[in-house]
RNA sequence: GUGGCUAUAGUUUAGUGGUAAAACUGCGGUUUGUGGUACCGCUAUCGAGAGUUCGAUUCUCUCUAGCCACCCCA
């Protein structure tokens, strides 16, 4: 016991887990255990904070999704010439009101809202179309050349319900591009997040509508309701609040009774002028040369009042995995520019779940026994004794330079558990350093498979290193 | 926002009206210079609060959170 506690003494922290295992065998052993609790109960009484509801905390297991997922996005929008846009979390609420539209959920319910200390009343984004639009007529770039190309990467807050996938801080990757009305615009979107999955290693479809413009939609909705009107004795209560409410989302009824009815219900697409239906026949036209799996999908709506022409809808190409509803989706927003405020510009977006993208590659991951690979670790570094610790993290820092990949843990004291440490990360060399390498300046290479080592050159580490790596010095 | 289900160590799961079991992980140890094995030890106010009870982790209620369906969306 004394020899314990002679050795332990210099730390703090093991000295306090000794007393208190000592307290806890005291108390165990004495009947008056029930005191003891209660003292230790009340020290460790601090309270502990959960998360606000439908928040969550993206930990380092995920950050091989989460990466790629940035970089893929950043690459393609570097490839496709589109500029990183961020714009502030806070922002005016007539903004997404009047973008949005009223009526809609998001608006109606789902914003975070509050007065800040000057009563001004703000709004958390609940999407970044809207505020891609401010910036653009904002910083007048309309006088740029023209199309204008955006991308974001962001947190969006929506108050809602949470599930698993849908959170109510959650973080979307969006492209934006002002000033090209011709369909390439349209495709290339789709281009984009199809691509975006791709990468991933995640198959998906897409779901395409056009909602025309909002001429050719209203006398469709008038026709939609009338058709709708004369079968209304063979609908469901809430079809029959739709049809006054929000005619467009009849078709979006899952109730069985309703399906009759909506199979021969007028299609949106009859109903477009021969301009819409040529921007949208050309927009199809462009996904079979690019052989993008798509569904003509009539009954596609969307729930925000901007879109134009092209909406449509990314799903996992795989009815097996319930990744709640779409990953992403988007269209054509040909009028809001001007609507808000700026010339008339046409405008196609699209934004994708992240949470979601998550969520369903796991699935899909798991399902086929696929795993993300990390790039593998080259060699563990190990020490033994103060010297050599201060020694090894300059070592560490030169083999980052060296281009080596490693691992090691200065929390370690002892060379077995290092070793074991080097073991579970499967790495294929160990470089050892101890109390007699410090003093002579060298290393011990250790092959992790064979177990024979080699004494070098601390000077000569990195090239040795390499050479057994299988890599290259620049330089040769 | 509506309805339903669930809540036990970091994780996954046992279990009981008499304060709890296991696996994996983590930390420590089996002389601080050598791994893959083995062994030992430590780690849970049984989601929070109230009620019924001699006694509740177990029964009841409220709350909270998660999940599922709907609504909607990403």
């Amino acid at each position: 016991m004394s020899k314990k506690e002679k050795k332990v003494m210099p730390k703090k922290v093991e000295v306090k887990k000794i007393v208190k295992s000592v307290k806890e065998k005291t108390s165990k052993a004495t009947p008056a255990g029930k005191q003891e609790k209660d003292t230790s109960a009340s020290e460790r009484g601090k309270k502990t904070y959960n998360l606000l509801r439908g928040m969550h905390d993206i930990l380092p297991k995920d950050e091989k999704y989460w990466k790629p997922m940035y970089q893929n996005a950043s690459n393609l929008a570097s490839h496709f010439q589109f500029g990183r846009l961020e714009t502030p979390i806070l922002e005016e609420i007539g903004l997404f009101v009047r973008s949005l539209g009223k009526g809609t959920d998001v608006v109606d319910k789902e914003m975070y809202v509050f007065e800040d200390k000057d009563g001004v009343k703000v709004c958390m984004r609940p999407e970044l179309t809207a505020a891609a639009v401010r910036a653009y007529i904002m910083h007048g770039m309309w006088n740029m050349p023209q199309p204008v190309k955006l991308w974001y990467f962001a947190p969006m807050f929506r108050h809602d319900r949470p599930q698993a996938g849908r959170y109510r801080q959650f973080h979307q990757v969006g492209f934006e591009t002002f000033g090209h009305a011709d369909p390439s615009a349209d495709a290339e979107m789709i281009l984009i997040a199809f691509n975006f999955y791709k990468d991933l290693g995640l198959p998906v479809e897409i779901h395409i509508n056009s909602l025309g413009t909002p001429a050719e939609r209203a006398t469709y909705k008038i026709e939609l309701v009338n058709y709708y009107r004369s079968k209304r004795s063979y609908l469901c209560e809430e079809c029959r609040n739709r049809l006054v409410k929000n005619p467009m989302r009849l078709l979006d009824c899952k109730e069985e009774r309703c399906q009759s009815v909506k199979e021969d219900a007028p299609q949106i697409i009859n109903w477009l002028g021969v301009e819409s239906k040529n921007h949208f026949m050309k927009v199809l036209e462009y996904l079979d040369e690019l052989s993008i799996p798509y569904q003509l999908d009539s009954t596609l709506v969307r729930g925000l009042n901007y879109y134009t022409h092209t909406v449509f809808e990314v799903y996992v190409a795989d009815a097996e995995i319930s990744a709640q509803s779409a990953l992403g989706g988007g269209g054509r927003y040909d009028l809001l520019v001007e609507e808000m405020g700026g010339r008339p510009t046409p405008a196609v977006g699209v934004a994708l779940g992240l949470e979601r993208s998550v969520l369903a590659l796991k699935q899909y991951n798991e399902k086929h026994h696929l795993e993300i690979k990390k790039v593998p670790t080259e060699a563990f570094v190990a020490q033994l004794g103060d010297e050599a610790r201060r020694i090894t993290l300059k070592i560490i820092d030169e083999l980052r330079f060296g281009g080596v990949k490693i691992a090691f843990n200065l929390c370690k004291t002892s060379l077995k558990t290092q070793l074991e440490l080097a073991d579970n990360l499967k790495v294929p060399f160990a470089v050892i350093i101890g109390q007699k390498e410090v003093q002579d300046g060298t290393a011990i290479i250790r092959d992790m498979e064979s177990g024979i080592q080699e004494i070098v050159d601390q000077k000569k580490l990195i090239p040795v290193l390499k050479r057994k790596l299988g890599k290259f010095d620049d330089k040769k």
